[in-house]
DNA sequence: TCACATAGGAAACAGTGTTACCAAAACAAA
DNA sequence: TTTGTTTTGGTAACACTGTTTCCTATGTGA
């Protein structure tokens, strides 16, 4: 089904046909691919040039055809960061497997931690569009929440293992925990994109200190003195 | 000074002239209670249809004037928003001054997180505007900061008298523990507006948990057991 | 092969921030 | 008061944005 030749009758003007080549395979293709192409564009321009740069004519002159096809296939702008946002969630999911799980829940809390600030500094863009309100219509619908949740299942999976182990109180929710620690470094990363926090090391203490000051409160119980 | 009438000769449409009159009062007197009358109706807009309603040519068209008064006045519309950003932080120093002081310092702190809790709930629009990223453009300059400064001016003095009589530990910077606390804070009321965390209820909760945590581990070194 | 459905390109529409141009008003000096 | 200069502000345009309308060309089923 994939296997698609582009159409034989190229009479004239080679050269300009190969510069369409791409698109023009795709657009051969099933729609599916098709989506992936836009997408991939999209991001190309995204981590390039930033989330203000991603404009619908942007992607399709990128493309190289007109802007039709984007609504065509994603209804609308917000239908393509929605695209974007699981792209970005695949990003920050991979970050987040890429960490060796160390037998110290606490020390394994702080790595995952660390992570998602890396995330932040390695994928600005993506993470204006994640998080940051970069689109300002953007609302997360619930294959979004669903993408999301993949990405930080490994926090949801560390704290539930601590507190069936009891160094975590169980008093409290998982996910309630989690969108707590969640929140709050999701803080310092959005008021330091906002320039609120100075420059990058001071940022980042203050990102550290966060997680130790959550992580000292979370795991009290199991340390009494 | 003040005191300057509509100019005389109001031979034809009379009642025309009166709907311009305050604009017109305010053209003639000088160029500062112009620039306030801007950016109150900046401000209204902004409360009453959010933040990406308030554009160059919706707030001159409630002043019943060209968009060239507000470039004369800002240079641009960031310009404008910085100044929003200033009433802003009125507006939130205000709410901050309304918080009783408790001679316990634990149940201050949480005092005031609950109030910066109800700001972002009462005034959302400006919250968006300062600290949302709705305007993508905007950044603080020194003005800005030192507003932000003044705002949680309160907050500084309540961590600062808590390292002073030993609750929290002065190991670490004061601006740092304001930094991180207003940052985990905020990372809370801005995931929620971005959707992120369920309803009011679901955040609000969220909310206080982040505030508990925060709170135990800095008052932690005061209370051994 | 023919009719139909659909995909896609060009151009327009309604917005946005911003600026160039020019007339009118305010002010200075004589 | 009258003149000359500077500032002010309105109109219209420019360069963008997301989105839609219209029409043509293409692919598809009978």
């Amino acid at each position: 089904m994939k296997v698609i030749l582009i159409s034989s009758e190229d009479k004239s003007s080679p050269s300009t046909e190969r510069v369409l080549k791409t698109y023009q395979e795709a657009r051969l293709q099933n729609t599916e691919n098709l989506r992936k192409l836009v997408v991939d564009a999209a991001a190309a321009i995204l981590q390039e040039e930033g989330p203000e740069a991603v404009t619908v004519r942007r992607v399709s002159q990128r493309m190289g055809c007109s802007t039709k096809i984007i609504y065509n296939l994603f209804v609308n702008k917000e239908g393509l960061a929605q695209q974007l946002y699981l792209e970005g969630c695949k990003l920050l999911a991979q970050r987040f497997e890429e960490v060796p799980p160390s037998p110290d829940l606490l020390q394994h809390l702080l790595d995952l931690g660390e992570a998602f600030w890396q995330f932040g500094q390695d994928y600005t863009s993506y993470y204006k569009l994640m998080f940051g309100g970069a689109f300002a219509e953007f609302k997360p619908d619930a294959e979004s929440m669903q993408g999301t949740m993949t990405a930080i299942h490994r926090l949801l999976v560390l704290i539930s293992t601590a507190q069936e182990q009891g160094q975590i109180s169980d008093q409290e929710e998982t996910g309630n925990l989690v969108s707590t620690i969640w929140a709050s470094l999701h803080g310092v990363i959005h008021l330091y994109m906002g320039g609120f926090l100075g420059d990058v090391e001071a940022a980042h203490t203050i990102y550290r200190q966060t997680m130790m000051l959550l992580s000292e409160s979370l795991f009290a119980a199991s340390k009494p003195e």
